[in-house]
DNA sequence: GAGCCTAGTGACAGCCACTGACAGTTGACA
DNA sequence: TGTCAACTGTCAGTGGCTGTCACTAGGCTC
């Protein structure tokens, strides 16, 4: 039983988020003050602090969770799959079952909308960037577990782990660069990439 | 012939720069203000935001130079290497070359510290990946060129810089957490990560 | 139900990165 | 040598972020 109490900083920290959310993708990140932010929501700047680290985990809450996602989906993979493949199966099926999971915080199009704003807002970007190679840490341990190697001292793991990240990461841009901006969209991108990524590797493509 | 007011202003700009970057390695980077830096050359922190952009950009300034120094590595490279190939001998050639570029403006051991404090400082980190994503796109745009591809509609030169970045982020970090941390060790480290890469993708460990 | 405890909050002061405006100084060049 | 333009210092101000402190109100005990 949640207590008045809780209700009521639940309720101040989705109002926060969503706020803060709003303003980043219609007037822009770096032009939305925490003020703002405090104010749409009738609290203190320093409320806000209460409940984000700063303006930039406030613009990565979302995120945050839909990482989560995608690490269970991978764990939850059979232990017989390569390790290619247990990557490319768990974020197939992260993108397929984001929805609710990104709703129960946040309207799915402002979600869609802030990943097209981090894309484009170069601190955002670079935040983004640094966060995922700390999921891709956790990734490169998970595998080299499920393989039984060491992580520190054979470099498979996280080799593969960085491949499959850059390969994420080109679909991710190509996606908000893009006209369709759908999950369907960027779920069909990801297996696209992921499926030409080998080839794409080997000889001269003049030749192809 | 290089004019006094030139002289002068280069000088101002060394000094920033070596005051910097000490400061950063010793003191760490958000544990340094930029007053501190003025102060240390006996400018005034205005003067230094004339120098440079921010206190990040001054941790970049060297960086930028061996930026600068692979991406001509690459485009020396002979038409008729393979994508992967071309990228493999430009990052060595780098490699090789990088001391007399980093010298005309720091001491290596500078570098190499600053290096280090890079990859350990979380807003730094983000910053050196952001700004290596600005680096791949151009690498990109080069391999299309090379190959006489669209890098608009066809994404495999994308691809294949995503996943070579991919393996000199390993690259560097493996370096930068490791105990020979010269430029040597480097060097080798990237060659055989790279020689890896393309076994790992394959198949499971565990049968290798 | 009275009263205490404490989580949550607002108000305020302060640090630091960074910027704009303006004035003073000094090298360049006629 | 005088004029101009480049370079610099000073000052004031904005915005992100933190520490402090007092106060309010929910939750709990008796």
């Amino acid at each position: 039983m949640e207590t008045l109490r809780e209700r009521k900083k639940r309720r101040t920290r989705e109002s926060l988020l969503r706020a803060a959310l709003e303003l980043f993708t219609t007037q822009g990140y770096e032009r939305t003050t925490v003020d703002e932010i405090a104010a749409a929501c009738e609290v203190s700047q320093r409320t806000f602090f209460r409940y984000f680290a700063g303006k930039e985990d406030a613009a990565f809450a979302v995120q945050e969770m839909t990482e989560a996602l995608f690490l269970a989906a991978l764990r939850a993979r059979p232990a017989h799959e390569a390790p290619m493949e247990a990557l490319r199966q768990a974020v197939l099926e992260g993108w397929d079952t984001l929805r609710e999971t990104v709703e129960s915080a946040v309207p799915m199009e402002l979600y869609l909308r802030m990943y097209r704003t981090i894309e484009s807002t170069p601190a955002l970007l670079a935040a983004h960037l640094r966060r995922s190679t700390a999921v891709e840490e956790t990734l490169a341990r998970l595998l080299a577990e499920r393989e039984g190697v060491d992580v520190d001292t054979d470099p498979r793991p996280r080799l593969v782990v960085a491949v499959f990240g850059g390969v994420i990461r080109v679909t991710e841009r190509q996606w908000c660069t893009g006209r369709d901006f759908s999950l369907e969209a960027v779920r069909s991108l990801t297996a696209s990439y992921l499926d030409q990524v080998t080839s794409a590797l080997r000889g001269n493509w003049r030749t192809g």
